[in-house]
DNA sequence: ACAACTTGGAAACATTTTGGTTACAAAGAA
DNA sequence: TTCTTTGTAACCAAAATGTTTCCAAGTTGT
């Protein structure tokens, strides 16, 4: 599928217009992720970076274009396309001036909406950040951040080179010479034994501090494993 | 006027639609050429390098968006906005799939025709104004001045610069390499570690005194990232 | 099963690396 | 010159990483 790894986030508070976005987005390839409020939204945006939002205009709460009026203000760039079952004047304008990039009023067109999502895209260059996930863990190479469960969780330089080189290799014992090379480098004299025990321990901590999943676990007399 | 020097090319047969369209637009400031048929636009585009053309589909002679196919083809890329009388859902897609960034049908509200445009020039890059903003900052690039929070900050060239790169590049990490050739440039040779530092804490102290603001935070072992 | 041995984990401590602060010097502009 | 900007150096603080020690758990041979 050609639209992969393309996030798109949906704000819509109607339960069955959502279904019907993320059926149709979906569709194409993309990655949805939908929303009844902009309650959690902000949350998600600092852990993922959407490509695109679609936002209703008539949202509880906050005002659809309120929220991306604060959203611009943070400095998230992304294009949003505004949904609306008003047409009047000034809600359009409205919505343009505080960061939409295009509107499309309810009952809409589902090809059509396609078309302005691909066509967004295409204009504004899409950023697909790389991440690498495996299990509950999502590793943004770009911005140098784990999430476990969603959850920030502040890594060490080399701890995050460490679960890196873990990810590229999963389910398989990595010995300690092999860790030594990849993450310390050849250059390392004077290496001691215990070196890596310690900074492996400190990692598993901190991405499981109760140990309960298990992420990473010793094989005696080899390593250690991601799982 | 501030968007003198934005130039907009419209094609479109009926002329008093066209004549409707230049008023709207020359009324904001844009400069218009407008033209009857596709006839002569590929010589005028050879010369200018309008930052947006407003095309109807339904042209004598050549389709309105067979043109811009072409157009495409021959390597342009400035946004364009298709203009049609009909309203049929194939109509639309090929609009699209040739290149189209949006789509209005007559007879369209011009109000909604100005935002679009706007809307449309701000994504593609192209600045109405020189200005930045960014959370509670906003930076002239034409002035070379700063004002956080409305009141005016004084800054020097480097500190503009440098606040202009992370501007540019928010939410990312950059490290130290990168600011280096981006903000001093290659050619400085022997280049002190603490330089970038330095430099950095005297811009963070300018933009946020009181250091609540948490604009710039240290990224460690990398460099600098912009909330 | 048991002791002897090997390996991994935990905690405390030491060292190194990195960033912040300040004062001052050098370079450049008014 | 005089003022401003920028770079350098020295020193301090904080964070990351490494080392050591001790203990627990797994392995092996008897």
């Amino acid at each position: 599928m050609e639209n992969k790894n393309i996030e798109i986030v949906i704000i819509e508070d109607e339960e069955d217009v959502l279904e019907l976005l993320e059926y149709h987005l979906q569709k194409e390839g993309y990655d949805v992720m939908g929303f009844l409020s902009t309650e959690n939204v902000e949350q998600f945006l600092e852990e993922e970076n959407p490509s695109l939002m679609i936002v209703d205009r008539n949202l509880p709460g906050t005002e659809g274009s309120e929220f991306i009026s604060q959203m611009r203000e943070t400095g998230y760039e992304m294009p949003v396309i505004f949904l609306t079952a008003r047409d009047k004047e000034s809600d359009l304008e409205e919505g343009f001036t505080r960061g939409g990039d295009d509107y499309m009023t309810k009952p809409f067109n589902p090809k059509e909406l396609l078309l302005r999502v691909a066509a967004l895209l295409k204009r504004s260059g899409i950023h697909t950040s790389d991440k690498v996930k495996y299990r509950d863990m999502v590793l943004d190479l770009q911005q140098h951040t784990l999430t476990v469960d969603g959850k920030p969780v502040d890594l060490t330089n080399l701890e995050f080179r460490l679960l890196h080189t873990f990810i590229k290799n999963p389910h398989q014992p990595l010995d300690r010479d092999f860790l030594r090379d990849e993450v310390w480098g050849d250059d390392s004299v004077n290496f001691h034994d215990k070196t890596i025990n310690v900074a492996m321990n400190r990692l598993k901590k901190k991405i499981d501090p109760s140990g309960e999943k298990e992420y990473i676990v010793p094989v005696w007399g080899i390593g250690y494993k991601l799982n």
